[in-house]
DNA sequence: CATTGTTTGTGACAACTGTCACGATAAGGT
DNA sequence: ACCTTATCGTGACAGTTGTCACAAACAATG
């Protein structure tokens, strides 16, 4: 409880809550920070601190109960509230997320794609529809998603992301190539896939 | 010259460049930081820490020089050297990577593409042929690659990395949620979508 | 119930990262 | 030549993040 948890800390639980789940099957009812550490490539005590940001519920001379952490992180990264997402842009990407699997495991659900495309409207994929981007207001309402993914050209990033906020959108995943800027209130995650060859090609060149 | 650049640095300093290089057509031939900093959502003193850690190259007064700038940042990450990138998983977000045009205006080129369906093995995608895993070491000894995308499911990404860097290749950019280990001196970089929507989640939580 | 063995939670430290402020430096005009 | 103006480069500082080590806490066992 002494620490405020870091950003990069935040990444960490969701690692060892997907650890968690994906062995579920576990006969071991209990899990050390060691081995949590091992599964996700860092350090016990760095397990530990991340843990202890959030109360102690470890006990010593075991470790951590797997059944009740998983229930602990569950609550501090706000799975089982947040799940519908919707998504804009059913192009390549868009295209793949709505196929990926993936998601539902983790609980999150896209419960919506869009497009302005007009020759796209209307189709359907993995058993969604294709909607009409103007209709995100009405569906965002509908659906109580909170969360949204959008896969759009770059240069309409910025316009997308003033619709979803209007619609009433509290946190995007953007996968264009560009900085955009949201209220204070908005919560914003990029993943920029030139970026991160970018920086594999500089750790080549200064191996 | 002072600082050593850090890991967060490096990925600025591909946002610099590919903000220079989207821009190009401008008649400014010069920039400041405070410009550059806007552009990218950073501070001017952040711009000029990262630039000062190669050299110095701007000219008080005016600003930097676009075209040297750009050059220079080329060279610090390496691009132009490692274009060519094999790709392993074609399947939802593989496709997608292939079909995507933003990374040939990055100077990077997806120049073959394995798989290990029978079933896929032979087709052609975006004018590559997909070809068998088997094939890889010879691949990737013709085409000197020396970086690759991995898109296959999670269980196989070790096995996979593996055969890789047997192959040769010394960088790899992991798609797969899974934590895989290599030796010290390849390159590795994970993109992790799921984790970044946990991420968003956690912010909307803790708003 | 005391002893032994294990693992947690955290204070103290070290390393890293970003911000601020300002002296140094170059261009351009007078 | 000198002054003005704009902007860089960087020392010093502050805040953040990760590591280490160890006392405290609990389980197990005889
Ligand atoms: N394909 C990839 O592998 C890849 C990799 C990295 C980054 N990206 C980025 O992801 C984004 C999408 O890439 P893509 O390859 O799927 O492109 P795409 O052109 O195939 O798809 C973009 C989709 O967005 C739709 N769209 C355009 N404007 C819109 C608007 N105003 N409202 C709603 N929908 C709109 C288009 O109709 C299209 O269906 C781009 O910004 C791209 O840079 C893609
Ligand atoms: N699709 C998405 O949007 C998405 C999102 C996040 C993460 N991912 C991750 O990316 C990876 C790929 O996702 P996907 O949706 O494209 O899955 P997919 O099943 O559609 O594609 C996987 C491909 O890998 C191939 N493959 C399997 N084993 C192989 C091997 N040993 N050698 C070579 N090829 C092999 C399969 O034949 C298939 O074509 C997965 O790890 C997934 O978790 C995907």
């Amino acid at each position: 409880m002494s620490r405020k948890i870091s950003s990069t800390g935040i990444e960490r639980l969701a690692l060892y809550y997907r650890y968690l789940t994906s062995v579920n099957g576990s006969e071991q009812a209990f899990i050390s920070s060691a081995e949590l550490a091992k599964a996700v490539e860092h350090t016990a005590a760095q397990v530990r601190r991340d843990l202890s940001c959030f109360g102690t519920f470890g006990t010593p001379g075991r470790g951590y109960d797997r059944a009740a952490l998983e229930e602990k992180l569950s609550g501090i990264l706000g799975k089982g509230k947040c799940q519908n997402v919707v998504l804009v842009g059913v192009g390549n990407l868009g295209s793949a997320l709505l196929a990926y699997k993936g998601f539902q495991s983790q609980c999150y659900t896209i419960v919506a794609a869009f497009d302005n495309d007009a020759k796209k409207i209307g189709k359907h994929l993995k058993g969604l529809e294709i909607q009409d981007i103007e209709k995100l207001s009405d569906v965002v309402s509908q659906t109580g998603a909170k969360m949204a993914i959008i896969s759009v050209p770059a240069g309409v990033a910025q316009e997308v992301v003033d619709a979803l906020i209007s619609a009433g959108i509290q946190g995007i995943l953007n996968f264009a190539p560009a900085r955009v800027v949201v209220p204070e209130d908005i919560v914003l995650q990029h993943v920029d896939f030139s970026i991160k060859l970018d920086r594999l090609c500089y750790g080549l060149e200064h191996a």
